[in-house]
DNA sequence: GTGATTGATTGATCAGTATCAAATCCCTCT
DNA sequence: AGAGGGATTTGATACTGATCAATCAATCAC
């Protein structure tokens, strides 16, 4: 784990991009800065696991970040993924003071971390740093509520054709994405085994949709959101 | 609907206890209560419905509320329930201005009313006002992210010992509890169909739980918690 | 290039839960 | 207390997705 004050180009324009800081004047956003760090970490790296100390959180500058719980057996379940610009653990600042799940990096990451301390500090006395942890906080949220809903009404080949959905520019008659990671990280996202996942793509041929490594092509997106 | 500006002592006891408003001073909380609608409803009603405008969120005072999707068939998914000092739909402060599910008392309710507007105003001057409602979204964001686990980690009859387990008086080698609202919203809130809970409960009864209407018997709490 | 490692697909089977229908229970209202 | 009606339970069946095992593909190291 490689830990320093500098922040590349792209990570830097990453941050400032970032729901949480977006919206933030300029003296905010020094203070904020300012008592931030950043570190380079490999793949499969803890950020942090269930049970520790909560005493920072996160902002991902690039990799993707696996927020899950695991069972008494071992067993693991994907609650949320991070991608750059996401927070995460941010909710905790001022409720427990444990983290409540383990994060990992999926691949090669890199993250800016924020002391919990210095953060409720700063939200106290800027109005400013309060309502963009209520906006950061306020999404995620709203995402894990349509988790649940998507989990609840949907089966696996149709939470597919979401995902892909909402990564394809809108109506176009046919579309290509690249998924931006592995599969097995968007099954887990999906609530799903890398089989099942596997299984719904090749369920989602027969409406025009073509997959081959990271790139998946869509014949008709109208059709795609019939399914 | 009957609405009113009158608090009954019960209502007004729940209020005051509720996590949104519970740790403010005098002036923040008279403030609140100042712009605050009082309404009581009858079982089934509706209070939002997804795609709205979000011109208010709510406290419930009394009965349970059911937070809800709908797919394009019309099935229904239960995303959340709120008990009295619950709020809900107080985390589209900042964000979307549309409702992003149903909202329906589950049975006769009373629900305090805050005007979305008003308290957003109230939010940018007074940071305990602002610190109120990120604990209570980070604690709805807690909730949600612990369902999406439970949903994915365990089985029903898991599901079922867990929810149990988290009103059970912590070990007693026994306890008896009484469900607060009919089974069929506990199946709802665990995400399953009304038959597999009922079915949850009888592959329990093995482990010692006995059911009868709403009064649940659990012999061995610390047995239930090896389930 | 060639093996070695990791990730993805496919097949076979199984467990868990939804769904539909019917019977029964419980609660409320009179 | 008794009747009525909604809620719950039970049974039979179908379906979805998990799991395990084997194969295939892609990537990496040397």
């Amino acid at each position: 784990m490689n830990s320093s004050l500098k922040l590349s180009n792209r990570d830097r324009a990453v941050l400032m991009k970032a729901p949480f800081l977006a919206g933030l004047g300029n003296s905010a956003l020094v203070r904020l800065m300012s008592m931030m760090t950043i570190s380079t970490l490999p793949a499969r790296k803890f950020v942090m696991r269930e049970g520790e100390t909560a005493d920072a959180f996160y902002c991902v500058l690039n990799g993707y970040v696996r927020l899950f719980r695991l069972s008494r057996e071992g067993r693991e379940a994907d609650i949320m993924v991070c991608a750059p610009g996401d927070t995460f653990a941010e909710h905790l600042l001022f409720s427990d003071n444990v983290y409540l799940c383990n994060a990992q990096t999926a691949e090669p990451a890199t993250l800016a971390r924020f002391d919990m301390q210095a953060v409720r500090d700063l939200a106290q006395q800027d109005p400013e740093i309060a309502k963009a942890l209520i906006s950061a906080i306020s999404r995620h949220l709203v995402g894990t509520m349509d988790c649940i809903a998507n989990d609840r009404l949907f089966t696996a080949p149709q939470r597919v054709a979401n995902y892909i959905l909402s990564r394809c520019p809108v109506d176009g008659g046919s579309a290509s994405i690249r998924l931006p990671f592995q599969k097995s990280l968007l099954a887990g996202m999906l609530g799903l085994a890398p089989e099942a996942l596997s299984r719904a793509f090749s369920s989602l041929r027969r409406v025009g949709v073509t997959v081959r490594g990271r790139i998946i092509q869509v014949g008709d997106v109208q059709a795609l959101k019939n399914i």
